[in-house]
Order: structure tokens, then sequence, then C-alpha cells
DNA sequence: TCTCTAAATTAGAATTATTCTAATTTAGTG
DNA sequence: CACTAAATTAGAATAATTCTAATTTAGAGA
């Protein structure tokens, strides 16, 4: 009780999910979600986890970070970037991607309105539907 | 004459560029251009470059793809994949990207219908759209 | 509470896609 | 035809990520 909301979701859905509650998953749930929707990289993470002084190996936040996303707590998104981006919003909804300072923020996803989509390709289904707005300084 | 009018229309491009008229391009506009619209990663030019026994390192491929790309004869797209996708077509369009089995497919422009789009943050100016539409199998 | 086992963690090596380096070759201007 | 900047190349380097194999630990069950 007390604790942030969005940490408690985290560790909720953790609890339900096949995964065991370990001390490093329990601080990179606390790194990854105390301030609600964001969006980092394995390396952003790596780097509040040294600031922090917390004993988590890089291999383990790659093995989390995956963990996470097939587990519903992240989605992981892909842009012009070399680096794999997780989001905290598992929500379907679209991303401004700026060139330039190479960040990635949410658009709601009720701010892009498709009107017409094309058919799917026989023998395939629809996955998702991704709108990247990319945009520079 | 009696040449494929894509791989003359890229070459005239080539002419038109900075970049000099190298054997190694020309065999690389002829695997690329080719069948008109496709698309593929370097990985996919090199192993035809071996088929065909050509004489293309991979970093001059790497270097041309780049080269071709910033002088507008290739285009580059981003997927859920670990790989950069070149594409022959050069105009405003989408993509169907398939996770089964890592193909990409274009969308014509007009098949996917945005009506209505957010505002583009503060300072920032609009470079483009993507819209990927995933599908599996 | 204690044991046990599968899961988790880890350091470091391996992998994969791509870019860089520095030496050699070549296009095409003059 | 010579010259020079650009292109090509092999191989090394890089960067992000995944793998390996050894050690540690969570948490189920006695």
């Amino acid at each position: 009780m007390g604790d942030n909301k969005f940490i408690n979701k985290a560790i909720n859905m953790l609890k339900k999910s096949p995964l065991k509650l370990t001390n490093q998953r329990l601080q990179l749930i606390e790194i990854l979600f105390k301030n609600g929707n964001c969006h980092f990289t394995a390396e952003d993470v790596h780097k509040e986890v040294e600031s922090k002084s917390y004993k988590i190996s890089l291999a383990t936040i790659y093995n989390c970070l995956n963990q996470f996303t097939s587990h519903g707590l992240l989605k992981s998104v892909k842009v012009s970037s070399d680096k794999i981006y997780f989001d905290t919003n598992t929500d379907s909804h679209h991303h401004f991607f700026c060139r330039s300072s190479d960040e990635l923020t949410d658009i709601l996803l009720d701010d892009v309105i498709i009107s017409s989509m094309p058919n799917i390709p026989k023998g395939k289904k629809l996955d998702s539907v991704e709108v990247v707005v990319n945009i520079k300084d």
C-alpha cells in the first residue's frame, strides 16, 4: 500500500505469469514503471541500474525485457534506429519518432484515424497496425 | 535499347547523381531493378551477387545500397526485424510485413487512408508517415 | 522449516548486421 | 594520356543482442 499504482499493476501481472519474483525483476519493475507510460532501450535501463548501484547484469536486463514483453508487461517497438525500444504502454497505439533526437513518444490511438485499409493477403491474418510519424527538428 | 525500363531508369538516375558509373554499380542495378518494384536486404543482394559470380564485395554492396538510398534510387524501410530492408519503390507508400516469413510487400499509398492525424509536437517538423501492417500465417 | 529442482542470474564469449580503415584500383576530367 | 578524387576491397572494428555453461535462488512440497 502507498506504492505507485503503475508498479503495483506490473507486479500483479508478474505474479499472474509463470515468472518468478526475483529481486532483479522487482528492481527492474521499479525502474521501468515508476513514471507510468514511458519508452526506453536496454541501454537506458542498464544506465539507470548502474546509477542506482543495483546488481543486475546486462544479460538479465535483456532477458527480463524480453520476458516482460512476452508476458504482456511491455511492448517492443521497432523504428528507424538500430536499437529496440520498449514501451510500458501495452495498449494499441502509435508513435512519433524524432530522427534528430532518437526519441520515441506516444500518439494516442484515437489521434490517428485510418478510414481505409488494404485487404490482407490471402492466407495471412492481421497481427497489428503500426503508424510511425517520423519527425525532425 | 531493348533493355529493361526499370534498369534504364535507375541508370539514368545514377548518371544524374555525382556517383561514378562503375562495373559494380551497374551490376548491382541490374540485380536490384530487373524486376521492377521489390524489397531486399544486403544479404539477399550478396547471395545473388555470389550466384552470378559477380565480383562485388559485401562492403561495396553496403556502400552502394546506402549511396543509392541517399541519391533517390532506393528507399530504406525499418520493420520488426533485425535487418534493414531496401525498396526500389521510392514513392511514398506503406508496407505489409509478414512476421512468419520476414517478407515485406507494398501497400499502395491510396489503399491506406488516414483521415485524422495528431498535431506535430512544438518545434518539430513532419518528416514522413509510415504505416506497417504486420501480418502472420 | 528444510530440501530439492527447475528457473534465474551471471560473466564472458559468440553472433549478426553493419560500418570503418587503410591500401589498391579505377572513372572520367582536362 | 596522365592525374586525382572517388570507388573498391579485405579484413578489422563496432554495437546491439543472444548464447553458454556454471552458479545461485525461488518457491513447491515433505
